[in-house]
DNA sequence: ACGACAGGTTGACCGTCATCAACGAAAACG
DNA sequence: CGTTTTCGTTGATGACGGTCAACCTGTCGT
């Protein structure tokens, strides 16, 4: 599969207003002429092959990456080389964020499947935000929602157990397949065990077996990366009642 | 000591341009003439007592606050009442990023001593961040500070020990007093154990036993809230080194 | 299509930190 | 100013998840 596309084709932007994203990217909430006009907002579009990097920690930052085709992982590294994934992200969400704050990349993205991304030049998007109030809004909101999002991983990684954190994992990646379309409820996972131990905060060894153990518990169905949900209501009450405490 | 001031003293607002946490706090980078211009952004101040809420979970968002003086926890809760605490801020920072996101706060922040903040209107931050660039620049830089703050509590929480989580925690204590004047090495924790502890992922027993043996290494002094940085090497030696893995 | 390797599962054992408990000290309250 | 409550320390014990290891399966690259 080349990568390399004819001039002809890579040319041929997809505009915001066509992509069927818009609900869950930028142009949320704007007006039909105000998303006309960000769409010279990107410039460009690069597509990844699996693992390769979209940027890497330390590299300038220039731009923000919105995700229109596969996912990808974020990762920090301590000095001593311990990794640890900050996050998952799917279609439509934002990569970059991070870089704002120093101008360097904080955390490193990779692509866990062949993907694609919109590049959106940073100093642009600023100049824009400057014009168009309701992109301004949109672009605060997603900066704060990253900061919710993280809010509620620190409390996955510091209150809960185990089994606590799988469940909050399982669910949380079947309520964003549903916002894009897919189903709820059958999917298949993109990260492998480690990826995932590394973002709750377990070893790979203990994501497998509480995964098993949901399985034998008639929680879900485990075939290697396809998962299926079959009872999201007990997986739900498993967050908020731990044993029973 | 009565919070309700004198009509007179109330009024009299301490411009941006003669405080002394310019360099800490939002104005940071702009020029004289755009300083000027944002200290209109503040329209009140407000007063709280120790343990005094400045804002809670689900309260309507209208307002960031930039402490003045004193200091506060975030805290964030559980359905089932379980708490954690997602930071501790200090003069300068920035309070209620998280409510941009829904128009609703997320966590709560309790003032952890008498404290004063800064009422800056978020509507009217957004109308002049349109307007001043170095303002807007500002403003997304905080907010992605806090990302990667969030994403190396993150690293804190899922790979680190016990003993790495404390020593990591001192040493961003003591870095943040010494950029604000104060002494890097000997200071006073305005917290408790046990929110030390939430914050860290830990039980208040386990910070306690920590510091202990810190001090009988003596890496540390500890007296009550009261620490004393003995060797900041070491501590640091700790994080990257725990137990030459 | 085949082989090599990454990814996943399961078991046995062990270490770190949570839990429970008792005590002591400081600080907040009237 | 004394009393009560909150906060902190330390000890004993045990559970949860980490570690090490063996084995299996699917997938990627050639």
């Amino acid at each position: 599969m080349d990568l390399q596309l004819p001039p002809t084709l890579r040319q041929l932007r997809v505009a915001c207003s066509q992509c069927n994203l818009m609900e869950l990217c930028l142009p949320v909430g704007l007006s039909e002429e105000d998303v006309a006009r960000i769409e010279e907002l990107v410039g460009t579009r690069r597509k990844l092959r699996r693992h390769q990097a979209l940027y890497e920690t330390r590299m300038p930052f220039q731009a923000l990456y919105a995700i229109r085709a596969g996912s990808f992982k974020t990762t920090i590294v301590l000095e001593d080389g311990r990794e640890q994934v900050t996050g998952f992200q799917m279609t439509g969400e934002l990569l970059g964020l991070d870089g704002i704050s120093t101008g360097q990349h904080v955390v490193s993205a990779i692509a866990l499947e062949d993907s694609e991304v919109c590049v959106i030049e940073y100093a642009r998007l600023e100049a824009l935000a400057r014009e168009i109030h309701g992109l301004q809004a949109q672009f605060h909101k997603v900066l704060s929602r990253e900061i919710v999002r993280e809010q509620s991983v620190m409390m996955l990684l510091g209150t809960m157990r185990a089994e606590e954190r799988l469940a909050a994992f399982l669910l949380n990646l079947a309520q964003r397949f549903a916002a894009r379309g897919f189903s709820g409820t059958e999917f298949r996972l993109r990260m492998t065990r480690e990826e995932i131990g590394s973002y709750l905060g377990l070893k790979l060894e203990t994501v497998s077996r509480t995964l098993s153990h949901f399985q034998e518990e008639g929680l879900i169905e485990v075939q290697h990366k396809n998962i299926r949900l079959c009872d999201r209501e007990r997986l739900r009450g498993l967050i908020q009642a731990p044993l029973s405490h």
